[in-house]
DNA sequence: CTTAATATGAGTCCCACC
DNA sequence: GGTGGGACTCATATTAAG
């Protein structure tokens, strides 16, 4: 509410301060140092900073240049002037103490998924309200006042907040452990000289405003900033889970969030004022953005959000004569071996993909419309570690208009519908209702319809991508069309146990959600570890969920568009590759890899639809393939231990594949578009952590 | 129960125009 | 530079039908 916080207040408040963003260069890239090259400047913490350091003095270039993040070595300056060693001993400290606490994280996640300790799994699914309230209770201050509280807070307990649940059952010992653990966790989220950076300033704006007076939303707010939360992430976590959220589930959602945390400034956010969102997160989110408003001045954002090239071509296509961008470098912590390639819809809300190239070391997206390619357009963006030397296209070259690919509609094809090229193959067909409206009109015409009808007629075929099929009779596309259109065999996902529509979803790249599906398990703490562990076992209550629809992605990205990218693969493994397909679906990036004759000798398949994997299966035994497949249905089993067996027993992956969930990006979802944290969506994360964790078994294994 | 059919916008970019 | 219109989008929820 805005009475609570004026503009005032809101101008103090530093949102995304050194302090949070040591949280992220902590808790995931202490393993991995996502360095700034440049385009990743640092918002937010521009006033901190610059008030101490010149913008790009060579003092701070010397840091760079040795890997620190701008940001650490702001603060470092800011504690310790412009004295080198002071600044290099104060970096190094931090860096030595980020690891330490990764692998004490690392270590007490395994432990714990291990012990499945119960009643520790009650505390944080039941208890944790209560225990709180009971630690509250010694904290005499709260209640009176706020202030008081909070400037007690970073090391303290936390606070009460008065709208929680009164206490059913409190387990001490495990309150206990749980507590210190989150200690532990938290702890680190700040410097050790310095905690109070971002969490209390950003609690300052509360300070001032009795807690009496707070809604509850604002109570809730406070009370997790108490806990160490910063305020953004609880203000996403609580639009996202809405106004029931329990605290379990709250917290939950930021440790699943924190991977995402330094681009929660580039989101959506601020640039507009709408934002989008499913129906309900609408005013909560714009609550949210009045509270950020005036945070950070509008350039930032636009300097910072990746723009999509045109025309989208990527770093070339073989149809096009513009000039492509054949050089690129690549960071060296992303050198292969294995090489990755992910993949998603290029449309994504802003900021999305500031956020996946971040976390897949900045390497900058390759946008590409599959039009460059065939008769159909798909635009979507790659982030990869491939050369791009010497790509070469699958032969024979596929189709390039709709009449090459569906000769028989070219007979019927008005002069006055000038398309030459449809548009994405989706999820959803035109109705039958539809297509006969369209007839009507046009058939109440001797030959060419007034603009008026033509425009409705072709903004519906543009909308539904229909085709002509006879005289004034459009219709939508048959699912071996799609099969063609996309690249893959005829016949590639048809029977089996497969129904039409699912025929349509698996193609058209759709993702279905259901009570229990896979929930990530981020490097998060360990509420994440329990609440998956709940999903386990009732996943394994309805484990006879029948047309579980796909998480699936790359999958029919369109192979041919895939398959040029990953051509120069082909001469560098003569042997064949070993591949780590994550979010498979229909096989896209096995069909792209098959069709260029790279020969595959061990693929592991991650698909959550059962109908989807039957399909891989299938076409694997078809096609005759002598390597292995197997497959996965979830990428939590791809554990550190899972892999690391895997690896052992064939070496290594050459190839690490995979496009996650985009359905809370994609444009057509006009119910829960929540960006990169929607639910299935925030799979993406997932492929983080297994290349990751791909990347330092195998490194350990040189 | 499964399958099929149908209805349901908004976010974002681009570009002409002022 | 601002603005308004055009174009496009790996979907989901509900209802009907079998």
């Amino acid at each position: 509410m805005d009475k609570h916080l004026s503009e005032e207040d809101s101008d103090n408040i530093d949102w995304d301060t050194e302090d949070e963003l040591e949280i992220q260069d902590t808790t995931f890239s202490s393993c991995r140092d996502l360095r700034t090259n440049g385009q990743y400047a640092i918002s937010g913490d521009g006033e901190a900073s610059s008030s101490s350091v010149p913008g790009e003095s060579t003092f701070i270039q010397k840091f760079l240049v040795m890997g620190f993040s701008e940001e650490s070595i702001a603060k470092a300056i800011e504690q310790n002037g412009e004295n080198s060693d002071l600044v290099l001993d104060a970096l190094l400290t931090l860096k030595v103490r980020n690891v330490f606490l990764f692998i004490c994280k690392l270590l007490i996640l395994d432990f714990v998924a291990c012990l499945q300790a119960v009643h520790f799994l009650d505390f944080v699914t039941k208890g944790v309200d209560c225990e709180i309230n009971d630690a509250s209770c010694s904290l005499p201050g709260f209640h009176s006042s706020g202030s008081k509280a909070i400037e007690d807070s970073p090391e303290e307990q936390p606070s009460a907040s008065p709208h929680l649940e009164p206490c059913i059952n409190s387990d001490d010992s495990s309150s206990e452990y749980n507590e210190n653990f989150l200690d532990d966790v938290y702890e680190e989220d700040s410097w050790s000289s310095d905690s109070d950076y971002c969490t209390n300033s950003a609690k300052q704006c509360y300070v001032k405003e009795e807690s009496s007076s707070l809604s509850e939303k604002e109570q809730t707010i406070l009370f997790l900033a108490n806990m160490g939360y910063p305020v953004e992430e609880v203000s996403i976590a609580m639009e996202r889970c809405g106004p029931e959220a329990s605290l379990a589930e709250l917290t939950d959602f930021i440790c699943a969030a924190q991977m995402a945390r330094a681009e929660d400034p580039y989101l959506p956010e601020d640039v507009k004022p709408k934002l989008n969102h499913g129906n309900g997160g609408y005013k909560k989110r714009k609550m949210f953005n009045q509270l950020c408003k005036s945070k950070k001045p509008r350039a930032i954002f636009d300097e910072e959000t990746i723009r999509l090239p045109k025309p989208m071509i990527g770093f070339g296509v073989p149809t096009e004569s513009v000039p492509a961008i054949v050089q690129r470098t690549i960071p060296e912590q992303a050198f292969g071996p294995p090489f990755f390639y992910y993949e998603n819809v290029a449309l994504a809300p802003k900021g999305v993909w500031d956020t996946i190239s971040r976390f897949l070391y900045d390497i900058e997206p390759e946008f590409v419309d599959s039009k460059y390619f065939c008769a159909t357009a798909r635009k979507r963006g790659y982030i990869h570690n491939l050369p791009t030397e010497n790509r070469f296209p699958l032969l024979p070259l596929p189709p390039r208009t709709i009449n090459e690919a569906l000769p028989l509609t070219k007979k019927w094809w008005p002069s006055w519908d000038p398309r030459t090229k449809l548009n994405c193959l989706q999820t959803a067909i035109g109705s039958a209702r539809l297509t006969d409206r369209i007839r009507k009109a046009v058939e109440a015409f001797d030959g060419e319809p007034p603009m008026r009808v033509q425009k409705f007629v072709l903004d519906q075929c543009r909308k539904w991508n229909l085709v002509w099929v006879g005289r004034n009779k459009v219709a939508p596309l048959e699912p071996d069309e799609f099969e063609m259109l996309l690249g893959f065999p005829k016949n590639h996902t048809r029977g089996g146990g497969i129904s039409r529509t699912d025929r349509y979803k698996s193609l058209g790249n759709s993702f279905q959600s259901y009570p229990g599906a896979t929930l990530s398990v981020r490097f998060a703490p360990t509420l994440n570890q329990q609440k998956t562990l709940r999903h386990r076992e009732q996943r394994l209550e309805r484990s006879f969920v029948t047309s579980v629809i796909p998480h699936c992605a790359i999958v029919n990205s369109m192979v041919d568009t895939v398959a040029y990218h990953l051509s120069v693969l082909k001469d560098m493994f003569p042997n064949g590759m070993n591949v780590l397909s994550l979010f498979s679906g229909i096989g896209g990036a096995e069909v792209a890899l098959y069709r260029l004759g790279i020969q595959l000798n061990n693929v592991v398949s991650v698909e959550k639809s059962e109908v989807n994997r039957n399909i891989v299966r299938s076409w694997w035994e078809q096609t005759n393939q002598r390597g292995n497949l197997i497959d996965f249905d979830d990428v939590q089993q791809l554990n550190g231990d899972r892999l690391e067996q895997l690896i052992d027993s064939f070496g290594g992956f050459d190839l690490l594949i995979g496009g996650s969930p985009c359905n809370n990006l994609a444009g057509s979802n006009r119910v829960s578009r929540d960006g990169l944290e929607g639910k299935e969506s925030s799979l993406f994360y997932d492929y983080v952590r297994i290349l990751d964790l791909v990347k330092s078994i195998m490194s350990r294994q040189r």
